[in-house]
DNA sequence: ACTCAACATACTGCATACAGAATTTAGGGC
DNA sequence: GCCCTAAATTCTGTATGCAGTATGTTGAGT
Protein backbone atom coordinates (compact mmCIF):
# COMPACT_ATOMS: atom_id res chain seq x y z
CA UNK A 1 0.00 0.00 0.00
CA UNK A 2 1.22 3.83 -0.72
CA UNK A 3 0.24 5.99 1.69
CA UNK A 4 -1.04 8.79 1.03
CA UNK A 5 0.57 11.96 3.29
CA UNK A 6 -0.93 14.64 1.13
CA UNK A 7 -4.34 15.41 2.27
CA UNK A 8 -7.11 15.80 -0.24
CA UNK A 9 -6.55 19.53 -0.30
CA UNK A 10 -4.02 19.00 -2.47
CA UNK A 11 -5.25 17.22 -4.76
CA UNK A 12 -2.91 16.15 -7.55
CA UNK A 13 -0.66 13.91 -5.85
CA UNK A 14 0.47 11.92 -8.53
CA UNK A 15 0.11 14.81 -11.30
CA UNK A 16 2.08 14.71 -13.57
CA UNK A 17 5.94 15.62 -12.49
CA UNK A 18 6.10 18.42 -15.24
CA UNK A 19 3.42 19.58 -14.48
CA UNK A 20 3.79 23.39 -14.31
CA UNK A 21 4.08 25.09 -10.29
CA UNK A 22 0.91 26.67 -10.91
CA UNK A 23 0.75 27.71 -7.68
CA UNK A 24 -3.03 29.50 -7.00
CA UNK A 25 -3.40 32.66 -5.34
CA UNK A 26 -5.96 31.21 -3.21
CA UNK A 27 -3.75 28.28 -1.47
CA UNK A 28 -0.64 30.74 -0.93
CA UNK A 29 -3.02 33.43 0.96
CA UNK A 30 -4.83 30.80 3.33
CA UNK A 31 -1.10 29.24 3.84
CA UNK A 32 0.44 32.84 4.84
CA UNK A 33 -2.56 33.55 6.84
CA UNK A 34 -2.63 29.93 8.83
CA UNK A 35 1.18 30.68 9.73
CA UNK A 36 0.59 34.17 10.78
CA UNK A 37 -2.41 33.13 13.30
CA UNK A 38 0.29 30.31 14.43
CA UNK A 39 3.13 31.78 14.65
CA UNK A 40 1.43 34.60 16.51
CA UNK A 41 1.83 37.41 14.46
CA UNK A 42 -1.96 37.57 14.66
CA UNK A 43 -2.40 37.32 18.29
CA UNK A 44 -5.92 35.20 19.63
CA UNK A 45 -8.82 37.76 19.84
CA UNK A 46 -6.86 40.14 16.95
CA UNK A 47 -9.37 41.70 14.95
CA UNK A 48 -8.33 40.86 10.87
CA UNK A 49 -7.90 44.27 9.03
CA UNK A 50 -8.88 43.51 5.64
CA UNK A 51 -7.11 46.61 4.01
CA UNK A 52 -3.71 45.98 6.16
CA UNK A 53 -3.16 42.80 6.06
CA UNK A 54 -4.08 42.82 2.08
CA UNK A 55 -1.82 45.24 1.52
CA UNK A 56 1.38 43.52 3.05
CA UNK A 57 0.66 40.53 1.23
CA UNK A 58 0.33 42.45 -1.43
CA UNK A 59 -3.14 41.18 -2.52
CA UNK A 60 -6.50 42.88 -2.85
CA UNK A 61 -9.45 41.98 -0.28
CA UNK A 62 -11.45 39.72 -2.80
CA UNK A 63 -8.90 36.87 -2.35
CA UNK A 64 -7.84 37.64 0.86
CA UNK A 65 -11.45 37.60 2.39
CA UNK A 66 -12.12 34.04 0.54
CA UNK A 67 -9.08 32.68 2.48
CA UNK A 68 -10.91 34.26 5.70
CA UNK A 69 -13.88 32.49 4.95
CA UNK A 70 -11.68 28.96 4.10
CA UNK A 71 -9.86 29.27 7.28
CA UNK A 72 -13.60 30.29 9.52
CA UNK A 73 -14.83 27.00 8.56
CA UNK A 74 -11.18 25.26 9.73
CA UNK A 75 -11.94 26.75 12.72
CA UNK A 76 -8.75 29.25 12.78
CA UNK A 77 -10.70 32.07 12.59
CA UNK A 78 -14.42 33.33 14.33
CA UNK A 79 -16.70 35.26 11.62
CA UNK A 80 -18.28 38.02 13.24
CA UNK A 81 -21.20 40.03 11.22
CA UNK A 82 -20.27 43.61 10.18
CA UNK A 83 -17.32 43.50 12.37
CA UNK A 84 -14.96 40.92 10.05
CA UNK A 85 -13.12 38.25 11.67
CA UNK A 86 -11.19 37.35 14.46
CA UNK A 87 -8.14 34.84 15.20
CA UNK A 88 -10.35 32.37 17.57
CA UNK A 89 -8.87 32.26 21.25
CA UNK A 90 -8.57 28.79 22.83
CA UNK A 91 -9.22 28.14 26.60
CA UNK A 92 -8.18 25.56 28.75
CA UNK A 93 -10.72 23.16 28.40
CA UNK A 94 -10.67 23.41 24.64
CA UNK A 95 -7.59 22.93 24.25
CA UNK A 96 -7.85 19.89 26.62
CA UNK A 97 -11.20 18.97 24.41
CA UNK A 98 -9.28 19.20 21.73
CA UNK A 99 -6.18 16.51 22.94
CA UNK A 100 -8.79 14.32 23.83
CA UNK A 101 -10.21 13.87 20.95
CA UNK A 102 -6.93 13.61 18.83
CA UNK A 103 -6.33 10.78 21.07
CA UNK A 104 -9.33 9.02 20.09
CA UNK A 105 -8.90 9.43 16.40
CA UNK A 106 -4.89 8.64 16.92
CA UNK A 107 -6.09 5.31 18.47
CA UNK A 108 -8.48 4.26 16.32
CA UNK A 109 -5.71 4.92 13.84
CA UNK A 110 -3.28 2.82 15.56
CA UNK A 111 -5.62 0.28 15.65
CA UNK A 112 -6.44 0.29 11.61
CA UNK A 113 -2.80 0.60 11.11
CA UNK A 114 -1.77 -2.40 12.80
CA UNK A 115 -3.64 -4.25 10.61
CA UNK A 116 -3.36 -2.75 7.24
CA UNK A 117 0.12 -1.39 7.45
CA UNK A 118 3.07 -2.75 5.27
CA UNK A 119 6.72 -3.38 6.67
CA UNK A 120 7.42 -0.77 3.99
CA UNK A 121 5.17 1.86 5.36
CA UNK A 122 6.30 1.26 9.03
CA UNK A 123 9.86 1.21 8.28
CA UNK A 124 9.33 5.05 6.62
CA UNK A 125 7.58 5.88 10.45
CA UNK A 126 10.67 4.69 11.61
CA UNK A 127 13.10 6.65 9.77
CA UNK A 128 11.39 9.64 10.68
CA UNK A 129 12.05 8.78 14.05
CA UNK A 130 15.47 8.33 13.80
CA UNK A 131 16.06 11.59 12.07
CA UNK A 132 14.21 13.39 15.12
CA UNK A 133 16.35 11.46 17.93
CA UNK A 134 19.53 12.80 15.44
CA UNK A 135 17.29 16.08 16.14
CA UNK A 136 17.21 15.01 19.66
CA UNK A 137 20.81 14.59 19.75
CA UNK A 138 22.27 17.94 18.39
CA UNK A 139 19.42 19.96 19.75
CA UNK A 140 17.52 21.11 16.71
CA UNK A 141 14.14 22.18 18.21
CA UNK A 142 12.35 23.23 14.95
CA UNK A 143 13.12 20.07 12.99
CA UNK A 144 12.35 17.85 16.27
CA UNK A 145 9.34 19.69 16.32
CA UNK A 146 8.49 19.03 12.44
CA UNK A 147 9.37 15.32 12.64
CA UNK A 148 7.20 14.89 15.75
CA UNK A 149 4.28 16.38 14.07
CA UNK A 150 5.29 13.89 10.46
CA UNK A 151 5.37 10.92 12.55
CA UNK A 152 2.29 12.01 14.00
CA UNK A 153 0.84 12.35 10.90
CA UNK A 154 2.40 9.34 9.36
CA UNK A 155 0.89 6.91 11.90
CA UNK A 156 -2.49 8.57 10.93
CA UNK A 157 -2.03 8.08 7.42
CA UNK A 158 -1.34 3.99 7.72
CA UNK A 159 -5.00 3.59 8.75
CA UNK A 160 -5.20 4.61 5.17
CA UNK A 161 -8.87 6.50 5.69
CA UNK A 162 -8.14 9.84 3.98
CA UNK A 163 -10.85 12.06 6.30
CA UNK A 164 -9.45 10.60 9.29
CA UNK A 165 -5.98 12.38 7.96
CA UNK A 166 -7.91 15.29 6.91
CA UNK A 167 -9.43 15.86 10.42
CA UNK A 168 -6.67 14.63 12.48
CA UNK A 169 -4.52 17.51 10.35
CA UNK A 170 -6.72 20.20 11.01
CA UNK A 171 -6.67 19.63 14.71
CA UNK A 172 -2.87 19.60 14.73
CA UNK A 173 -2.84 22.61 13.08
CA UNK A 174 -5.08 24.74 15.33
CA UNK A 175 -2.55 23.14 18.41
CA UNK A 176 0.43 23.99 16.88
CA UNK A 177 -0.20 27.51 18.08
CA UNK A 178 -0.53 26.16 21.46
CA UNK A 179 2.38 23.83 20.91
CA UNK A 180 4.63 26.62 20.20
CA UNK A 181 4.01 27.38 23.66
CA UNK A 182 5.01 25.13 25.33
CA UNK A 183 8.31 25.09 25.88
CA UNK A 184 9.12 21.54 27.39
CA UNK A 185 12.02 21.22 30.16
CA UNK A 186 15.25 19.20 28.97
CA UNK A 187 14.02 16.63 31.35
CA UNK A 188 10.41 16.55 29.86
CA UNK A 189 11.67 16.44 26.51
CA UNK A 190 13.64 13.03 27.08
CA UNK A 191 10.06 11.53 28.62
CA UNK A 192 8.65 12.32 25.60
CA UNK A 193 11.33 11.20 22.96
CA UNK A 194 10.87 7.60 25.17
CA UNK A 195 7.45 7.46 24.98
CA UNK A 196 8.26 8.13 21.28
CA UNK A 197 11.07 5.26 20.81
CA UNK A 198 7.92 2.71 22.41
CA UNK A 199 5.49 3.99 20.10
CA UNK A 200 7.98 2.93 17.26
CA UNK A 201 8.41 -0.20 18.83
CA UNK A 202 4.99 -1.03 19.57
CA UNK A 203 4.29 0.13 15.90
CA UNK A 204 6.54 -2.30 14.51
CA UNK A 205 5.48 -5.33 16.94
CA UNK A 206 2.34 -4.15 15.48
CA UNK A 207 1.07 -4.66 19.17
CA UNK A 208 -2.02 -2.59 19.65
CA UNK A 209 -2.91 -2.81 23.29
CA UNK A 210 0.49 -1.09 23.83
CA UNK A 211 0.66 1.29 20.86
CA UNK A 212 -2.91 2.65 22.16
CA UNK A 213 -1.77 2.75 25.57
CA UNK A 214 1.88 5.16 24.77
CA UNK A 215 0.13 7.40 22.28
CA UNK A 216 -2.52 7.90 25.22
CA UNK A 217 -0.27 8.32 27.73
CA UNK A 218 1.93 10.44 25.00
CA UNK A 219 -0.79 13.24 24.33
CA UNK A 220 -1.49 13.14 28.02
CA UNK A 221 1.95 14.23 29.24
CA UNK A 222 1.52 16.97 26.47
CA UNK A 223 -1.39 18.05 28.04
CA UNK A 224 0.62 18.24 31.16
CA UNK A 225 3.32 20.02 29.32
CA UNK A 226 0.79 23.09 27.75
CA UNK A 227 -1.94 23.36 30.29
CA UNK A 228 0.16 25.88 32.67
CA UNK A 229 0.85 28.34 29.78
CA UNK A 230 -3.15 28.65 29.27
CA UNK A 231 -5.30 31.35 29.41
CA UNK A 232 -8.72 30.64 30.79
CA UNK B 1 -25.06 20.82 32.36
CA UNK B 2 -26.72 22.69 29.30
CA UNK B 3 -26.34 21.16 26.44
CA UNK B 4 -25.33 22.97 23.80
CA UNK B 5 -26.86 21.94 20.30
CA UNK B 6 -25.78 24.80 18.21
CA UNK B 7 -21.90 24.17 17.00
CA UNK B 8 -19.37 27.20 17.53
CA UNK B 9 -20.05 28.37 13.83
CA UNK B 10 -23.15 29.52 15.17
CA UNK B 11 -21.55 31.55 18.41
CA UNK B 12 -24.93 33.28 20.15
CA UNK B 13 -25.82 30.44 21.23
CA UNK B 14 -26.98 32.33 24.15
CA UNK B 15 -26.81 35.86 23.48
CA UNK B 16 -29.68 38.29 24.54
CA UNK B 17 -33.05 36.63 22.85
CA UNK B 18 -34.23 40.46 21.72
CA UNK B 19 -31.38 40.51 19.07
CA UNK B 20 -32.70 41.25 16.09
CA UNK B 21 -32.44 38.58 13.50
CA UNK B 22 -29.42 39.61 11.82
CA UNK B 23 -29.10 36.79 8.97
CA UNK B 24 -25.83 37.17 7.28
CA UNK B 25 -25.77 36.96 3.62
CA UNK B 26 -23.05 34.66 4.39
CA UNK B 27 -24.37 32.07 6.31
CA UNK B 28 -27.50 32.07 4.21
CA UNK B 29 -25.46 31.29 0.98
CA UNK B 30 -23.60 28.95 2.59
CA UNK B 31 -26.74 27.16 3.95
CA UNK B 32 -28.44 27.63 0.63
CA UNK B 33 -25.48 25.82 -1.02
CA UNK B 34 -25.32 23.42 1.24
CA UNK B 35 -28.70 22.25 1.14
CA UNK B 36 -28.38 22.29 -2.62
CA UNK B 37 -26.09 19.74 -2.78
CA UNK B 38 -27.38 17.62 -0.17
CA UNK B 39 -30.41 17.26 -2.39
CA UNK B 40 -28.84 16.28 -5.22
CA UNK B 41 -29.68 19.59 -6.84
CA UNK B 42 -26.18 20.02 -7.73
CA UNK B 43 -25.49 15.88 -8.54
CA UNK B 44 -21.67 14.87 -7.61
CA UNK B 45 -19.26 15.88 -10.28
CA UNK B 46 -21.03 19.17 -11.55
CA UNK B 47 -18.94 21.79 -12.11
CA UNK B 48 -20.78 25.58 -9.90
CA UNK B 49 -21.11 28.17 -12.72
CA UNK B 50 -20.98 30.96 -10.58
CA UNK B 51 -22.64 33.48 -12.68
CA UNK B 52 -25.96 31.06 -13.01
CA UNK B 53 -25.94 30.19 -9.58
CA UNK B 54 -25.29 33.58 -8.17
CA UNK B 55 -28.40 34.58 -10.11
CA UNK B 56 -31.05 32.33 -9.31
CA UNK B 57 -29.61 32.92 -5.34
CA UNK B 58 -30.04 36.28 -6.36
CA UNK B 59 -26.67 37.45 -5.54
CA UNK B 60 -23.69 38.95 -6.97
CA UNK B 61 -20.74 36.29 -7.60
CA UNK B 62 -18.63 38.16 -4.80
CA UNK B 63 -20.01 36.60 -1.44
CA UNK B 64 -21.02 33.27 -3.42
CA UNK B 65 -17.25 32.72 -4.14
CA UNK B 66 -16.92 33.31 -0.01
CA UNK B 67 -19.44 30.53 0.09
CA UNK B 68 -17.88 28.35 -2.00
CA UNK B 69 -14.40 28.56 -0.02
CA UNK B 70 -16.03 27.76 2.89
CA UNK B 71 -17.75 24.76 1.60
CA UNK B 72 -14.68 23.77 0.17
CA UNK B 73 -13.01 23.73 3.31
CA UNK B 74 -16.24 21.86 4.92
CA UNK B 75 -14.82 18.90 2.30
CA UNK B 76 -18.24 19.85 0.18
CA UNK B 77 -16.60 20.67 -2.89
CA UNK B 78 -13.23 20.43 -4.62
CA UNK B 79 -11.42 23.77 -5.85
CA UNK B 80 -10.13 22.95 -8.84
CA UNK B 81 -7.69 26.06 -9.97
CA UNK B 82 -8.73 27.91 -13.16
CA UNK B 83 -12.28 25.82 -13.07
CA UNK B 84 -13.95 26.61 -10.11
CA UNK B 85 -15.42 24.35 -7.81
CA UNK B 86 -16.67 20.96 -8.65
CA UNK B 87 -18.91 18.93 -5.87
CA UNK B 88 -17.27 16.44 -4.43
CA UNK B 89 -18.04 12.50 -5.37
CA UNK B 90 -17.80 9.72 -2.75
CA UNK B 91 -16.94 6.66 -3.48
CA UNK B 92 -17.73 3.58 -1.46
CA UNK B 93 -14.38 3.47 0.26
CA UNK B 94 -14.86 7.02 1.40
CA UNK B 95 -18.71 6.64 2.60
CA UNK B 96 -17.02 3.59 4.49
CA UNK B 97 -13.82 5.15 5.72
CA UNK B 98 -16.49 8.17 7.15
CA UNK B 99 -19.02 5.70 8.82
CA UNK B 100 -15.76 4.43 10.25
CA UNK B 101 -14.68 7.84 12.00
CA UNK B 102 -18.23 8.24 13.12
CA UNK B 103 -18.27 5.39 14.66
CA UNK B 104 -15.62 6.02 16.27
CA UNK B 105 -16.47 9.53 17.30
CA UNK B 106 -19.93 8.18 18.40
CA UNK B 107 -18.10 5.64 20.91
CA UNK B 108 -16.18 8.46 22.51
CA UNK B 109 -18.40 10.65 23.16
CA UNK B 110 -20.99 8.08 24.56
CA UNK B 111 -18.44 7.23 26.58
CA UNK B 112 -18.08 10.67 27.95
CA UNK B 113 -21.72 11.02 27.74
CA UNK B 114 -21.83 8.91 30.35
CA UNK B 115 -19.75 9.72 33.16
CA UNK B 116 -20.67 13.55 32.53
CA UNK B 117 -24.12 13.89 31.69
CA UNK B 118 -27.22 14.76 33.85
CA UNK B 119 -30.58 12.95 33.92
CA UNK B 120 -32.01 16.07 32.88
CA UNK B 121 -29.56 15.72 29.64
CA UNK B 122 -30.42 12.02 28.66
CA UNK B 123 -34.15 12.88 29.52
CA UNK B 124 -34.05 15.21 26.75
CA UNK B 125 -32.73 12.38 24.72
CA UNK B 126 -35.65 10.39 25.68
CA UNK B 127 -37.86 12.79 24.18
CA UNK B 128 -36.71 13.00 20.64
CA UNK B 129 -36.79 9.09 20.61
CA UNK B 130 -40.26 9.06 21.64
CA UNK B 131 -40.51 11.59 18.92
CA UNK B 132 -39.37 9.89 17.00
CA UNK B 133 -40.85 6.65 17.15
CA UNK B 134 -43.89 7.87 17.05
CA UNK B 135 -43.20 9.47 13.59
CA UNK B 136 -42.44 5.87 12.94
CA UNK B 137 -46.11 4.65 13.66
CA UNK B 138 -47.04 7.34 11.14
CA UNK B 139 -44.75 6.58 8.62
CA UNK B 140 -43.62 10.03 8.69
CA UNK B 141 -39.73 9.36 7.01
CA UNK B 142 -38.55 13.23 6.79
CA UNK B 143 -39.13 13.79 10.42
CA UNK B 144 -38.16 10.47 11.42
CA UNK B 145 -35.19 11.07 9.82
CA UNK B 146 -34.33 14.33 11.48
CA UNK B 147 -35.09 12.99 15.13
CA UNK B 148 -32.64 10.43 14.15
CA UNK B 149 -29.82 12.84 13.54
CA UNK B 150 -30.70 15.39 16.03
CA UNK B 151 -30.35 12.29 18.74
CA UNK B 152 -27.23 11.16 17.29
CA UNK B 153 -26.26 14.68 17.40
CA UNK B 154 -27.79 14.82 20.79
CA UNK B 155 -25.38 12.11 22.47
CA UNK B 156 -22.36 14.04 21.18
CA UNK B 157 -23.43 16.88 22.55
CA UNK B 158 -23.64 15.31 25.71
CA UNK B 159 -19.91 14.83 26.02
CA UNK B 160 -19.41 18.15 26.51
CA UNK B 161 -16.39 18.70 23.79
CA UNK B 162 -17.32 21.45 20.98
CA UNK B 163 -14.53 20.40 18.86
CA UNK B 164 -15.83 16.83 18.61
CA UNK B 165 -19.87 18.10 18.18
CA UNK B 166 -18.58 20.65 15.09
CA UNK B 167 -16.55 17.39 13.49
CA UNK B 168 -19.44 15.12 14.26
CA UNK B 169 -21.68 17.64 12.84
CA UNK B 170 -19.47 18.08 9.28
CA UNK B 171 -18.90 14.71 9.18
CA UNK B 172 -22.67 14.13 9.37
CA UNK B 173 -23.56 16.66 6.74
CA UNK B 174 -21.34 15.13 4.47
CA UNK B 175 -23.19 11.89 4.48
CA UNK B 176 -26.40 13.41 4.77
CA UNK B 177 -26.53 12.80 0.68
CA UNK B 178 -25.45 9.84 1.05
CA UNK B 179 -28.60 8.64 3.24
CA UNK B 180 -30.92 10.25 1.25
CA UNK B 181 -30.48 7.73 -1.23
CA UNK B 182 -30.39 4.73 0.87
CA UNK B 183 -33.89 4.11 0.60
CA UNK B 184 -34.24 1.15 3.26
CA UNK B 185 -37.36 -0.95 3.52
CA UNK B 186 -39.70 -1.75 6.59
CA UNK B 187 -37.64 -4.63 7.66
CA UNK B 188 -34.54 -2.65 7.94
CA UNK B 189 -36.46 0.28 9.37
CA UNK B 190 -37.80 -1.61 11.98
CA UNK B 191 -34.13 -2.88 13.08
CA UNK B 192 -32.77 0.60 12.92
CA UNK B 193 -35.98 1.50 15.60
CA UNK B 194 -35.28 -1.58 17.67
CA UNK B 195 -31.68 -0.51 17.91
CA UNK B 196 -32.37 2.93 18.56
CA UNK B 197 -34.79 1.25 21.48
CA UNK B 198 -31.42 -0.40 22.89
CA UNK B 199 -29.71 2.89 23.00
CA UNK B 200 -31.90 4.88 24.56
CA UNK B 201 -32.17 2.28 27.44
CA UNK B 202 -28.00 1.63 27.70
CA UNK B 203 -27.17 5.57 27.93
CA UNK B 204 -30.02 5.68 30.99
CA UNK B 205 -28.80 3.17 32.48
CA UNK B 206 -25.03 4.98 31.66
CA UNK B 207 -24.27 0.99 30.51
CA UNK B 208 -20.63 2.33 28.64
CA UNK B 209 -20.09 -1.35 27.27
CA UNK B 210 -23.42 -1.75 25.88
CA UNK B 211 -24.38 2.14 24.00
CA UNK B 212 -20.58 1.39 22.65
CA UNK B 213 -21.61 -2.00 21.02
CA UNK B 214 -24.91 -1.19 20.18
CA UNK B 215 -23.72 2.96 18.79
CA UNK B 216 -21.02 0.33 16.83
CA UNK B 217 -23.76 -2.09 15.12
CA UNK B 218 -25.99 0.69 14.48
CA UNK B 219 -23.59 2.67 11.84
CA UNK B 220 -22.40 -1.18 10.48
CA UNK B 221 -25.83 -1.64 9.72
CA UNK B 222 -26.24 2.16 8.32
CA UNK B 223 -23.59 0.82 5.83
CA UNK B 224 -24.85 -2.03 4.86
CA UNK B 225 -27.91 -0.12 4.25
CA UNK B 226 -26.37 2.04 1.84
CA UNK B 227 -23.29 0.49 0.73
CA UNK B 228 -24.85 -0.68 -2.38
CA UNK B 229 -26.28 2.27 -3.88
CA UNK B 230 -22.83 3.77 -4.37
CA UNK B 231 -20.99 4.68 -7.36
CA UNK B 232 -17.16 3.10 -6.91
C1' DA C 1 -15.56 11.38 -42.79
C1' DC C 2 -12.01 12.48 -39.53
C1' DT C 3 -8.31 15.53 -37.44
C1' DC C 4 -6.44 19.43 -36.18
C1' DA C 5 -6.12 24.35 -35.83
C1' DA C 6 -7.90 28.93 -35.27
C1' DC C 7 -11.42 31.58 -33.58
C1' DA C 8 -15.38 32.75 -30.62
C1' DT C 9 -17.53 32.20 -26.32
C1' DA C 10 -17.97 31.45 -21.47
C1' DC C 11 -16.21 31.36 -17.08
C1' DT C 12 -12.97 32.00 -13.40
C1' DG C 13 -9.67 35.00 -10.79
C1' DC C 14 -8.67 39.28 -9.17
C1' DA C 15 -9.05 44.29 -8.52
C1' DT C 16 -11.62 48.29 -7.84
C1' DA C 17 -15.71 50.98 -6.51
C1' DC C 18 -19.49 52.08 -3.74
C1' DA C 19 -22.92 51.74 0.17
C1' DG C 20 -23.77 50.90 4.91
C1' DA C 21 -22.40 49.72 9.55
C1' DA C 22 -19.10 50.29 13.34
C1' DT C 23 -15.70 52.78 15.68
C1' DT C 24 -13.28 56.74 16.79
C1' DT C 25 -12.97 61.56 17.63
C1' DA C 26 -14.47 66.07 18.57
C1' DG C 27 -17.60 69.09 20.91
C1' DG C 28 -21.07 70.68 24.15
C1' DG C 29 -23.63 70.28 28.53
C1' DC C 30 -23.45 69.33 33.43
C1' DG D 1 -13.18 67.23 34.84
C1' DC D 2 -16.54 63.77 33.14
C1' DC D 3 -20.18 62.01 30.31
C1' DC D 4 -23.09 62.01 26.61
C1' DT D 5 -24.06 63.18 21.82
C1' DA D 6 -22.95 63.91 16.96
C1' DA D 7 -19.90 64.30 13.12
C1' DA D 8 -16.08 62.09 10.80
C1' DT D 9 -13.46 58.31 9.67
C1' DT D 10 -12.48 53.58 9.09
C1' DC D 11 -13.75 49.15 7.87
C1' DT D 12 -16.76 45.59 6.25
C1' DG D 13 -20.12 43.75 2.78
C1' DT D 14 -21.49 43.57 -1.88
C1' DA D 15 -21.53 44.65 -6.77
C1' DT D 16 -19.26 45.44 -11.00
C1' DG D 17 -15.57 45.42 -14.40
C1' DC D 18 -11.58 43.63 -16.66
C1' DA D 19 -7.98 40.31 -17.88
C1' DG D 20 -6.60 35.63 -18.56
C1' DT D 21 -7.64 30.87 -19.04
C1' DA D 22 -10.49 27.05 -20.36
C1' DT D 23 -14.06 25.35 -23.40
C1' DG D 24 -16.78 24.86 -27.40
C1' DT D 25 -17.28 25.59 -32.41
C1' DT D 26 -16.31 26.27 -37.00
C1' DG D 27 -13.72 25.49 -40.96
C1' DA D 28 -9.90 23.85 -43.76
C1' DG D 29 -6.88 20.11 -44.91
C1' DT D 30 -6.02 15.24 -45.56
Amino acid sequence: MVVALVSTQTPDQNGSTNRIERTSLHDAIVTRLRDMIIEGHLPPGTRINEGQIGTTLGVSRTPLREAIKYLASEGLVDLVPSRGAVVKTFGAKEVRDMIDLIRTLEQFAAARACEVATANDIGAIRDLHDQMIDCYRTGDRLQYYKLNQAIHSGIVALADNATLYDVHSMLQTRLKRIRFIGHEGPEKWANAVAEHEEIIAALEARDLDRLSAVLGRHLTMAWERVKDSLPA
